[in-house]
DNA sequence: CCAACTGTATTATAACAATAATACACTTTC
DNA sequence: GAAAGTGTATTATTGTTATAATACAGTTGG
């Protein structure tokens, strides 16, 4: 039914975008599956203590990204073909590693470290998910 | 002198914000220095686009931090300590690679494919910085 | 000295993000 | 059928971001 049991606010991007971003990976990561029902725009605005305009910002681009769909009455319904996540999850890939590299490059980190840094805070992290 | 010539902005984190950033970023990999003087706000405002007041912000939260030092009618300064400096790095590099290494595991990825993109696409990257 | 440049401050405006309070029509469920 | 829950729409308000146009006092360099 998708929870949003990991969802993690972080000041700097607007919730609205978050909502959206936590979608987009559970739906590449397989944990949100087409046909699986959204939490009504009411119950995810409390749950998430937001206000209920505010999730159906998300919603509502969500829907023009083709991810989800909405009729009036009943709950919105993902919708995610196979090509379109492979789609999304190539472009949310490629995005995220990019400006990721770019930044530990501009912070003058060595590759070698990088990878040493995250292989140790991969472990670290592996149980708070 | 700190020309700001890898700036590369990025829409959803405020303007102000990446500016703050990018100096963060290059006193902390030793490319921005102890002493260097920054480019006048309007100057920067100028080169990169955006409104005097806009790189003002910027300037005036790193002052705050105590990364820079400002006489009125002379130009900023950088005021980079090496303890300063060190517990900057420290900040930078276990916020950007919690927020990656969280991103990367919602997407469904391993550690070892993750490890492996990274890797490949350090090397891509590599002249473009 | 003095012109040019600098930091700083003020006021106004526009766009966006987020909240608040409704209202209406449709679907689900008992 | 009726109540509860749902998507959708509207209007208003607040705060932040960013722009614009100034103004003033201090520093620098010829």
């Amino acid at each position: 039914m998708c929870g949003f049991e990991g969802f993690v606010p972080v000041d700097g991007l607007p919730i609205y975008l978050q909502i959206v971003r936590y979608v987009e990976r559970g739906v590449v990561a397989g944990s949100i599956a087409h046909g699986d029902e959204l939490p009504s725009r009411r119950t995810l605005s409390a749950q998430l203590g937001v206000n209920p305009n505010t999730v159906q910002k998300a919603y509502r681009m969500l829907e023009e990204e083709g991810l989800i769909t909405s009729r009036s009455g009943a709950k919105s319904e993902v919708c995610a073909p196979p090509d379109l996540v492979a789609a999304l999850r190539s472009k949310l890939l490629e995005q995220e590693i990019t400006a990721f590299v770019r930044s530990l490059r501009q912070s003058g980190l060595e590759k070698e470290a990088a990878l040493e840094l995250i292989d140790r805070l991969w472990e670290q992290k592996e149980e708070s998910v």
